[in-house]
DNA sequence: TTGTAAGCGTTATCAC
DNA sequence: GTGATAACGCTTACAA
């Protein structure tokens, strides 16, 4: 591969006034500046990124570092997203370095070694817990980062995210069934190991209590994860004389929404928004929601724009800017928080299910 | 960051010493080595990457290259791909860089930059094309790479691949259409930029030919892409008198298939693997295909094994080693084409719709 | 406007 | 066993 030094020969200057042209610096001579570009385009000249990151330049490379699940393998919400945001980096002109981080290994060891050998400008911290340890970790390393979702205690974080509003979500879902007519809503709730799980429970009780309507600990059902475990916490709820049971059903995301779609006729009920089935909702709008039978009435991510976002906070963060310009306008479903700190509303799907 | 420089003054020895004793050279006293790895974790130090790899060494990484196109965000197939890619590639402990290749910028481009700038050690090609000027262009850059899917003129190719073999599992597919009474199959193809799409349809006129039936051009229909030209193409097929009109329809995609799934019904005909329905197969096995109405029959990419091979191809190639362990028990479902040339068998899904 | 030289953090080549 | 020192390719004071 050429080099500065290859260049500098063949023009017959130093490497320095190479280097100056090629980067755009005013002060080298026009018609020099154009023969070492000329020079560079001939002997396909590229700039070596190791030593540039070595000289301390950026590496314009960004790490996504999710947090790696058993299932991932299986999990589509992570292979969305890592897509889009591929697409959201490559239009910003970065590259995405994935990371999965196991929990095997040292959680810490993994973010340390991405600081400390300095291949990535900034990293994208996912699958936020409740307490997360990574965030003070990567706020002590000086390492720039924004998180996709946000940790507990709301109102004294201090660290850039971008989360969907899980709660006013749910809070939506529940006043939309109680608009169709429900009174007695349940809820399923995934485990609360990671933060948006608690989140959109709390939307569940919000949209009750602006609905009116009290909780009742019989329609409600945490912790579930598999199609087995749907089903255990059904029985008893189904199982309420008719006029306790519940009519419709809000499940904290697609995974056991689509369980719930397949539990429910073994027990002899139907799915569905006409008298007489149970209306079932979920959350994600996964990939398979809408040609699930019936199609599922869900609460769609703004993936999209959560990606964009999120890269604009982090570059400008890199770049030690104010405010990326993608905030300037804060539209309709797009609050911030704070400062860097960003809420996107889901957006109610309906379909055939509620 | 700690450096080398930072552990040599504390152990008092030289900088040499503590590199070596770090990379595990036999030349080093034990008790220095002790000390000094005793230092180095104190310290928290990381050796920076970008040093390292102006020292020529590797860096770790590796490139999926998949060309950009116009509908990328909605393409589920490159999301999985990606996914499990990312996840096989940190089980090979090795970073993934995602770098996406638009059309619109020369593409030789990208990958002159991706070899000149030295930031992976090897690079994962995808999307290929009947004839790729990739290839060539990687193999005069002296780049280790290995692509997913090949060019045609399979007998000459001399570059390391790894594909799934569409051909054999359309073929299988049409056997099993024949086997269960279907005597006018229909192909539903897509275009033939992509190199895996004439491969398809050599497929399903193999399988033709085996199942002792005739090529009917009334029952093919070639370059079509959205449900418009779907609806387009079998108006007049389905329009054959009954006798000639075809009973079971191949899609070279499953979204081909989704889309005749839903066009079907349009022109008064049910899908299905009854009498009198329109037996309906796809490929890929997408996401949606088990919840499509009927649930669709396909043929299923291997994606997992494809990763793992892939990247154990590679990293065999950027070693400089033989033949990869994955490799040598190669097992029902993988043929060895060539030294590090990898066929994979999809596997027919059955499901309801034929 | 251009050049010299130092330095970024490693590893490798020699000597000792 | 260990230590100087050069080299990797680049950017950037500082000089000229």
């Amino acid at each position: 591969m050429a080099t500065i030094f290859d260049i500098a020969k063949k023009a017959g200057v130093s490497i320095t006034t190479v280097s100056r042209a090629l980067n755009g610096y005013s002060d080298v001579n026009e018609n020099t500046r154009q023969m070492i570009v000329q020079i560079a385009e001939d002997l396909k000249y590229y700039p070596n990124a190791a030593a540039r990151s070595l000289q301390g330049k950026k590496t314009n490379t960004i790490a996504f570092a999710p947090l790696l699940n058993d299932h991932l393998e299986a999990e589509p919400f992570f292979k969305e997203f890592t897509g889009v945001l591929a697409l959201a980096s490559f239009k910003h002109d970065l590259s995405l370095l994935v990371t999965l981080v196991g929990q095997n290994r040292n959680l810490q060891e993994i973010y340390r070694e991405l600081a400390g050998t300095g291949r990535v400008d900034g990293v994208i911290l996912a699958d936020i817990k409740p307490q997360d340890e990574r965030i003070p970790l990567l706020q002590s390393l000086k390492m720039p980062f924004v998180a996709f979702g946000r940790s507990i205690d709301y109102d004294r974080l201090t660290y850039p995210f971008v989360d969907v509003d899980g709660k006013a979500g749910v809070a939506k879902v529940v006043a939309y069934l109680h608009s169709t007519g429900h009174h007695r809503i349940a809820y399923l709730a995934e485990s609360f190991t990671l933060a948006y799980a608690r989140d959109r429970y709390e939307g569940y009780r919000q949209g009750l209590k602006e609905a009116g309507l009290v909780e009742d600990t019989r329609l409600l059902a945490l912790n579930l994860q598999n199609e087995e475990s749907v089903a255990t916490a059904l029985k008893p709820m189904l199982d309420l004389p008719e006029a306790e049971r519940p009519t419709a059903i809000v499940a904290g995301n697609d995974y056991l929404a689509l369980h719930l779609l397949e539990v429910l006729p073994k027990f002899g009920f139907t799915a569905g928004r006409e008298p007489g089935q149970i209306a079932v909702t979920g959350f994600d709008d996964l990939p398979f929601a809408s040609f699930l039978q019936p199609a599922l009435t869900t609460l769609r991510q703004p993936i999209t724009s959560t990606c964009t976002v999120l890269l604009d906070l982090l570059v400008a963060i890199i770049k030690n800017q104010d405010k990326p310009a993608s905030l300037l306008n804060s539209g309709p479903g797009l609050t911030l928080f704070g400062p860097k700190q960003v809420l996107l509303q889901p957006e109610l799907i309906v379909r055939a299910s509620a």
